[in-house]
DNA sequence: ACCCCAACTTGATTTATATCAAGCCTACTT
DNA sequence: AAGTAGGCTTGATATAAATCAAGTTGGGGT
């Protein structure tokens, strides 16, 4: 059983594709807090500011708002080795539009902007990573867009089962629907017509 | 009037909080290349890999897709000191699914993913400038995501018409439309019924 | 073991938006 | 100056997806 630490820094290095020195980790060890939640615990509350960023170890999460009509729309699903924030929040200092909840058991490393920002300066493995990442996110959010906005119903669930086919299985299925943007009905008869 | 190499300076030296050095410019002059489109022309075809990325100093583009239908899909608009590639395309360099066009006469200053690299480890204010653009994509992206799957139609246009107003001043209609994922008579009756 | 609630399904109806179609205006082209 | 094409509007109709409304199922808590 790896610690938060070892599956951290193992991701780090794997997406960095470089090692981080014993005094590297040392340092994010100082800084970065482990943090357990359990299933339906708040990590951010609307209105709140986002002071923390974290990264999932184990377990998932949901982003999402509350309506007037208080019907709650999921804007994101993150599970491990991802990164947990409202980043307008975290970067602005705003309060922020969104909740943010775990759906499972979770497991954190937490840390604040200013640490993120020493670490940047003084891990070349940290920077590395964070520039790959925001590659990737650049990528996956040019592609998420696209389908938001051109393409129907049954094409965002044929693009989320080919890019994320496990999401269907791990979350129920009127959380999938809510973050695809389809009410829990037309998921249900998407996936219907999908079986032939 | 600034030379566009003035131009990209002031920007880059504002948006960092750094100051660039005559070392500095002297480098990104040798590898940044101004190039000039006219209106129409096309920087990028769909199927073949976007091997530049742009900084656009004066003028507009747009990033769309053609479906099967032979219907246009417009993804981005891109003004004055944006950046201008399919970002899949360029990290990835595999084939792109997208055009991009020139809106109006364009001038640029384009660079490689490889100098780009270059430009990172050697120019402090290149670095910096760089997080905080992927700072603000980032929020721009959480934003624009949020409205394309939650919002109604008019919602997105509100949205749009407080966060680039002028938009629907430089772009044709039909285009706004397009970029909104709306068709252009929706959009022409929205507008109608925001005249109250 | 039972109850109960939450998740899912299915059908009927409504609503938002696309599509189809026609006409109008304005700015180019010749 | 007339002709024409593109962009915009307006109206009628079609369609995708939401909403409303039951009914079914399955798993967790007591």
């Amino acid at each position: 059983m790896m610690s938060s630490f070892e599956v951290f820094f193992d991701y780090m290095q794997k997406l960095s594709g470089k090692t981080l020195s014993e005094d590297d980790k040392q340092l994010l060890m100082t800084h970065f807090k482990p943090k357990k939640l359990r299933k339906r615990q708040y990590f951010l509350q609307a209105g709140d500011v986002c002071k923390y960023i974290e990264f999932i170890v184990k377990g998932s999460a949901r982003t999402f708002t509350v309506d007037e009509k208080g019907h709650e729309n999921i804007l994101k699903l993150s599970v491990e080795n991802w990164w947990l924030a409202d980043f307008e929040s975290f970067y602005l200092l705003t309060p922020s539009r969104f909740h943010i909840e775990a759906l499972e058991d979770l497991e954190v490393l937490q840390s604040t902007n200013a640490q993120i920002e020493e670490y940047l300066k003084a891990i070349p493995a940290f920077s590395a990573m964070v520039n790959v990442i925001n590659q990737n996110n650049a990528i996956a959010t040019q592609k998420r867009m696209q389908a938001a906005i051109n393409y129907t119903a049954e094409e965002r669930y044929e693009e989320l089962m080919s890019t994320y086919p496990h999401f269907l299985q791990r979350f129920p299925q009127n959380m999938v629907a809510s973050y695809l943007g389809l009410s829990p009905e037309t998921l249900s008869r998407i996936r219907k017509n999908a079986l032939k």
